[in-house]
DNA sequence: GCAAAAGTGTTTGGATTACACCCATGC
DNA sequence: GCATGGGTGTAATCCAAACACTTTTGC
């Protein structure tokens, strides 16, 4: 079936891209790295790795996602795949985008050993950045936002116990829109939370209520009532 | 930013698998090799090969569908990479899935030089396939699934003229599920359709009208007014 | 005339929209 | 009391589902 040689293929490295978005005070901010080496020393880019001999794509960046955050149990989306040849100017690296999603507040930032300096950057104020990050970080929101569509990948974003103004404000912001509170309130009815008794503290307006996402609810009416998560 | 030199990494090749979906008699077929050599000889496989050091990741997709098809204006789309460290019994091999849709009767299929046998398979009726290509298939058919929803690819799928049976047939077909003529007809009238004067011919009931889909209208439409294509 | 599929109209109920209004809290 | 956002109700409209009905062809 291959009519090249393995030895042929030598020259070429794989390496997987980890796009860290992080939601905070109504905005969706990637986790990025500043370049300490050549070349693009001193740009911003997308934290990466060379994948490891023995080690899957998706472990290479949940490692990545690791060094940088200490978190293990975020759930990673696979993204496009990068390959021009030229891409990379010290050689054949095909590079393959994963992308997790977060509330900042959660956790504190750790440079990894490879990391000289590690910032959360507005989605919309990113700079131009190493190779083609900039290309590879579009496609990736853009995947994103479609998630945001059909599956319940908010929650990730928002804290265990939210508003509704809270998650309608992060669809406003993800969908550059603007709806109206009774309207919103009424489509997500069908969407499973759990209501809280608790309440905001320390507002000062009426206090909301806080809500959770109800993912047990979610499996079951995925499982057995073919339900399916739409936000448009 | 790596931390391992690249020379540990020699042993890794990359691929690309190119899924080639094709239509007829309102059945969704795949377009599938036989392998003369081991591993898996005998068994049926995606078409795919390596990368040449040159080739962009798409180029070596179109590569492969050139190979076997002689086509070359056909759209590709990106599905999913596979990397685990023993999908490939004979090294680290990396593969980006790629597919593309188009009608079986437009054209002759011609094994490639790497091809012994070549055959369309019925997406329903594919045996155990070589590797981990049952995988690439389940995840590739559902990403086209997906983009049958929000893209017009269908027509890809169906004759330059085709009737509005025809193409509910087709949607009936991806979603399994049967669909009133009467609210298809309604749902789809927002699709930009040219409406010929011809009609089929030899059919043993009243003839039904032939329509092409409106490709300068509907990039207009998406470019000026916001429009997207939604089928559910 | 009959079978088969093309093609259209109507009714109904549920969702979407726009908008108005009341409520609870801090200051 | 007032500013601020939380929270709800209503009427008009649009959309989708269900179903019935007419039309045109081959035999």
């Amino acid at each position: 079936m291959y009519k090249i040689n393995f030895d042929r293929f030598f020259t070429y490295s794989f390496s997987s891209d980890c796009v860290i978005f992080g939601y905070k005070d109504g905005q969706i901010n990637m986790l990025s790295v500043n370049r300490d080496v050549e070349p693009f020393k001193g740009k911003w880019a997308i934290p990466g790795d060379l994948v490891y001999p023995d080690e899957d794509l998706l472990d290479s960046a949940k490692r990545i996602l690791f060094e940088l955050t200490n978190l293990t149990d975020i759930d990673l989306h696979q993204a496009e795949t990068f390959g021009n040849p030229n891409r990379h100017p010290q050689g054949r690296v095909i590079t393959c985008a994963y992308f997790a999603l977060l509330r900042i507040d959660d956790f504190h930032i750790q440079a990894a050993s490879w990391a000289k300096e590690v910032k959360w950057i507005p989605i919309h104020e990113l700079p131009e950045m190493a190779f083609d990050h900039n290309l590879i970080l579009n496609s990736t929101y853009s995947l994103l936002k479609q998630k945001l569509a059909i599956e319940p990948v908010c929650f990730d974003m928002l804290p265990e116990k939210f508003t509704l103004s809270e998650m309608q404000r992060l669809y406003e912001y993800a969908f550059d829109t603007e709806m109206d509170k009774a309207n919103f309130r009424k489509k997500i009815k069908s969407i499973p939370l759990i209501s809280h008794s608790e309440k905001q503290k320390n507002v000062k307006h009426r206090p909301a209520s806080l809500f959770s996402f109800d993912e047990i609810t979610y499996e079951k009416l995925v499982a057995e009532n073919h339900y399916s998560f739409k936000m448009y």
